[in-house]
DNA sequence: TGACCACTGTACCGGCGGTCAAGTCGCGGG
DNA sequence: CCCGCGACTTGACCGCCGGTACAGTGGTCA
């Protein structure tokens, strides 16, 4: 966890903690004031309700998610020029940065979000759409280029494959968290990876 | 949701549907008990507190999950002698029976605890966890099976490959939930398929 | 007949989400 | 130099929620 230079940063820390660790209505406010030593008051005066304060947990973690992606994969670029081998490079890159992770990912908002829909006012799950799809386009555009040299073995929807680079961490982060394993989560994407290379690769 | 035939499997019904929709911390016994016409004494007759709620939840949807891939994976082992074809024929089944869903699956709360781990004591959690590395187990045994006939067509560990099948449907789910696609989840476990064919096939 | 099961009724506690009004303190600009 | 503004504090209050305590009640079965 960063520093927080603004109480309203340090109030966003602690109850991105909280909230991937007992679920948005299990995180109380009066427990982040006390974390972060300011008064109900104080908190009111950020986030005008719980809903905007899931809001701004939401955003923040997506932009700082979708730089890492951009980062990792603009790297896997400048290593190699074709796509498909640039793509498993980025995969690779992805699978060791969630392995020096060292208790593991700390959970996605996304996928939080998503298990209390209800407890969520409609920007806030248009919010959750749009990452998801988002995440779509991005893998999308990738796969795309890569099927456009190497013509995949077996008759698969794109965006579904799109889907499934996203699914797969979704899954792993679910899979580590209850069976209390870090490695999971890397082991998937390294598995991922193996499927990747398997549907496009000419022959092995 | 099946009819309950006493007012404790009632009170089940509703708090799982609740949890699903809006977390656990989410659901109140309040809310419950009003849905079903229940005072709050008859509640906490039947449940001590609400951490034995999440546990007699959690157990009961255990245990109707494993009685429906029993049901499932036998039926496709009955179709099919050869442990490969049985297998696939089963994910088939599987993404079938997840398409006919009308409003899509309705949320695994193996993924709501694992998200909401410091809310509940140590036997959930551990249930929990039980849970995962049973569905590890069980398709594990078939993934050997399968190993020993088809010599998989790259280096991976197979333990992995039996995450990859409880990870696919958790990541599926929660892809569904927050894109609001309900035909999200059985496009995944399909392209799951297509993969283990893929992987094992000696060749297309 | 009486014990037990599945509840109900009532009263209470402290925590939590949220609201409101007024006050304080530092700091940057006119 | 002081004025205003942003970032808070103080403190009082509301109704809902999780949980406790315990006496009571109606049906059923030995």
């Amino acid at each position: 966890m960063a520093k927080a230079q603004s109480k309203r940063e340090l109030i966003l820390d602690i109850a991105e903690a909280s909230v991937l660790s007992k679920g948005f209505g299990g995180t109380s406010i009066d427990e982040i004031i006390s974390a972060a030593d300011i008064t109900k008051s104080g908190f009111f005066y950020h986030f005008r309700d719980k809903n905007q304060l899931a809001r701004a947990l939401l955003q923040r973690y997506l932009d700082t998610e979708n730089a890492i992606l951009d980062d990792i994969f603009d790297r896997a670029r400048d290593l190699h020029g074709d796509p498909l081998h640039s793509f498993l490079i980025g995969l690779k890159l992805f699978a060791e940065l969630m392995e020096d992770l060292p208790n593991g990912h700390p959970g996605c908002l996304v996928a939080t979000v998503a298990y209390s829909e209800r407890m969520f006012d409609q920007e806030v799950r248009d919010l959750n759409r749009q990452a998801i799809l988002t995440w779509r386009e991005r893998f999308l555009g990738v796969l795309k280029e890569i099927a456009a040299i190497y013509p995949p073995r077996d008759d698969v929807d794109l965006m579904t494959v799109a889907d499934m680079i996203t699914g797969t961490v979704e899954g792993g982060i679910v899979l580590s968290r209850a069976v209390g394993e870090t490695a999971v989560l890397p082991q998937q994407i390294v598995l991922l990876r193996s499927y990747i290379r398997l549907l496009f690769s000419p022959a092995l």
